[in-house]
DNA sequence: CGGTCTATTGACTGGGGTCAACCAGGGTGG
DNA sequence: CCACCCTGGTTGACCCCAGTCAATAGACCG
């Protein structure tokens, strides 16, 4: 069904006008005409399933990537074999851009779930942009907010300690999921623990016993990867910091 | 002495022509006319002295500051008040890109030792665009080698032990240094132990141990902030975790 | 039902943080 | 020229957060 729903997706002409991400990805700001344009340089292979890779490290950078549904995990491999993950992708994320200086792909990418992807050459960019400079702007745009991501990430893993990296994490993904229309007390995880623990610096051990001590405090209710929050300014402030503050003030009332 | 001469570099009619970091700044690959006329767009403002800022988080993004010469660093402040430091940043290392996206800076720009800035403003380089197109690439290849540091620090602050983050931070220093016509044997470290451990993740302490530790193993010659590399194959296998291997060799032999 | 994969829980350990004392340069002023 | 302090760095003793190891529990699927 699903894949069904994609290979539609994928024959219809003009499949960015009407796409529910076109305000957040490329396309935003592009009038209908120009969307038309944009859409008819995209390419939509047949979507890939969990595990399937968008880039690897390593491969040449010729075309970005854009998640037009599903989710995709990128990371960056160490020298001796280690992954870090570096970030999660929603649909309307922009993938590979890191390609850009080197001509080669340093992160690879790599679905979660089934997952639809929208690819553009990095020519048919450049044609696009001679017609439409603003683009070039937009995607600058873009990846300056992927650097400025990148430096709260910095800030978690040098400063933070465990439950606020998770605090922080599920508010995140909360606004994301807001920010796409879905429910931002409600989120069914498209990552598995060792994903977030990796993510977050930490290992899976301690990813499962801050659930559970989210839970018992209410701060969270949890079943698999069904999150529930049920605390949200409890949550806000173990992020911030704030939570003895926050027991103090719970104590004396 | 040295804010004499960064006066007379200001009163330059054509400062970049010339200027040792034409091949790292946003100058790079421009003819010689095309640089004079980006070096009559640049200001170039009295130089900064140590702990001035560039910029500040949080201040409106209207141009970008390329170092001409000395140090800055740049951190992120969290809600909570505390510094992660995000990067160093030496002669033709370009700064403010993070802004593009929000139109205010997102981190902290601060000088460590006297530090002469160029300034092109945002509008400026609009309009230099404009004329040479391939400019407007040059800065995404900029944007995304910065990226692509970032996501290197995150496998760092995520994966690697102190050792190795601080055997990695001074290789990359060696070789910055390197690039820029310096020893990449001998450094002379701008930042304090301070700025290091924050950069990294660690605690001023567990710097300076590691230091005499690598001093002892005979890696390192340490006289306050003067390093000496004395074994960079066994630095380098301590960065990639090798160092039991190597040690075994040792050993052996 | 058995097999496998993911997640939870418990007991224990250790790397790096915390706290505190001390030291070494390098101004500054008498 | 020395006495003083002050900032930045080093060293030691101790502790704790999160990692490690290992056993168990559920979900999912043939």
């Amino acid at each position: 069904m699903l894949a069904k729903n994609s290979e539609r997706f994928g024959q219809l002409k003009n499949p960015c006008l009407g796409c529910p991400s076109t305000r957040y990805c490329l396309t935003r700001g592009l009038s209908d005409s120009e969307t038309e344009q944009f859409s008819r340089k995209t390419r939509h292979p047949s979507p890939l399933h969990k595990g399937e890779k968008v880039f690897m490290m390593g491969e040449s950078f010729d075309s970005f990537a854009m998640v037009h549904s599903g989710c995709v995990k990128s990371y960056v491999t160490s020298r001796d074999g280690e992954h870090q993950i570096i970030g999660f992708h929603m649909p309307g994320d922009i993938l590979g851009l890191d390609g850009i200086g080197s001509g080669e792909h340093r992160y690879t990418a790599e679905a979660l779930e089934t997952t639809s992807i929208c690819e553009l050459s990095l020519r048919d960019y450049e044609d696009f942009c001679n017609r439409v400079p603003s683009l070039q702007w937009r995607l600058l745009d873009v990846l300056s907010r992927q650097m400025v991501d990148e430096q709260k990430m910095l800030l978690m893993l040098g400063k933070m300690t465990s439950e606020q990296r998770l605090a922080c994490f599920l508010l995140d993904l909360s606004s994301s999921m807001a920010a796409r229309g879905m429910s931002a007390q409600i989120i069914s995880l498209p990552m598995s623990r060792n994903d977030i623990a990796n993510y977050l610096g930490l290992v899976i051990e301690t990813v499962s016993r801050l659930f559970t001590r989210f839970q018992s405090e209410g701060v969270l209710t949890v079943q698999r990867r069904i999150i529930g929050i049920s605390d949200r300014a409890r949550l806000q402030a173990i992020a911030d910091n704030n939570s003895e503050d926050y027991r103090e003030l719970d104590r004396v009332a």
